[in-house]
DNA sequence: AGACTAGCCAATTATGTCTA
DNA sequence: TAGACATAATTGGCTAGTCT
């Protein structure tokens, strides 16, 4: 049987006493498509190049700033003779208060906008005071990271055209209004945690409510059971990967959460009509 | 070598009923 | 609303073999 691919892992970039990590980086050659098992936010000083983001192309400049969760892949690459500098803040779902990453995420898998001027002079002195707290870790460094993060968060989320962040609450057109609470916990994990085994009694814990209860209000309000709404994010995960990386079959199909090759392969044809590797092949277009 | 298929089987999940 | 239980359906792991 084949090995899961080796993935950036939280564990291998944070700190055992710590959920968070801010680097420095100074970029001069691609990065290739990867992800990660932690939440990411860049902001970028200098330079210039493109951002592809789960196979979404754009232009990377000066102000730039992204949030990617664990469901998300990307890849930078720098414009020839061109360095791109960037503040990268990784960190853990539990670093910032409750609720808040789901709120500012709740409109799309990820976020991203490129502040001018002055906004992006406040956002890289923002950063710039996380680096200043981190070399040394003092008392207190945390709580004042956690705060200064979590104002360039708010300050990004507003800054973002028509996504009706806003004292009133989430628009009213989110599909999850309409859910219990409960199941909106439930969803929110699956959002960011699909890449991970998922039992129906984790997901259920995580809901506050009974396994077999659980399973009966989910299929009720959100239309289908557990176990195929966990499936179709994988699904929808790996077809995108598949148009828009190289990476062999094997390595989408262990990247999207799937145990086995033979069940990824099974759920894919069931779904698409074709193997992954025609799909690749057809562009995601039907086969011929 | 990597991708794909098929069959078998165990584990998990969905579903319904009863009960508190 | 939720626990306990039984049963049916589905999922997922494993293996072996073929195809590209």
């Amino acid at each position: 049987m084949k090995e899961a691919p080796e993935r950036l892992l939280g564990s291998s970039f944070l700190d055992l006493s710590s959920s968070f990590r801010l680097f420095r980086h100074e970029i001069r050659d691609p990065i290739e498509t990867h992800w990660h098992d932690f939440f990411e936010m860049a902001f970028v000083i200098s330079g210039s190049g493109w951002h592809v983001v789960n196979g979404e192309r754009f232009r990377l400049e000066r102000g730039m700033t992204f949030l990617l969760t664990t469901a998300d892949f990307h890849e930078i690459i720098p414009d020839e003779h061109s360095t791109i500098e960037l503040y990268d803040f990784i960190f853990e779902g539990g670093f910032v208060r409750p609720g808040l990453l789901e709120e500012v995420l709740r409109h799309r898998g990820w976020l991203q906008y490129t502040f001018a001027g002055e906004e992006a002079r406040e956002v890289e002195q923002a950063f710039e005071q996380i680096r200043k707290e981190t070399e040394p870790m003092r008392w207190g460094s945390p709580m004042l990271i956690q705060g200064c993060f979590e104002r360039i968060l708010i300050v990004m989320a507003r800054a973002l055209p028509g996504e009706g962040l806003n004292a009133a609450g989430p628009p009213r057109n989110d599909p999850k209004n309409k859910l219990h609470p409960s199941i909106v916990k439930a969803v929110d994990m699956i959002q960011y945690h699909f890449r991970e085994p998922i039992p129906l009694s984790t997901a259920a814990a995580y809901a506050g409510l009974a396994p077999n209860y659980f399973s009966e209000c989910f299929r009720k309000q959100v239309g289908i059971p557990f176990q195929a709404y966990v499936n179709d994010k994988r699904l929808q995960f790996s077809s995108r990967l598949l148009l828009s990386s190289d990476l062999p079959v094997t390595e989408i199909g262990f990247a999207a959460g799937f145990g086995t090759m033979t069940h990824f392969e099974r759920l894919f044809k069931r779904r698409y009509g074709c193997s992954p590797r025609q799909f690749r092949k057809n562009r995601g277009g039907a086969p011929v």
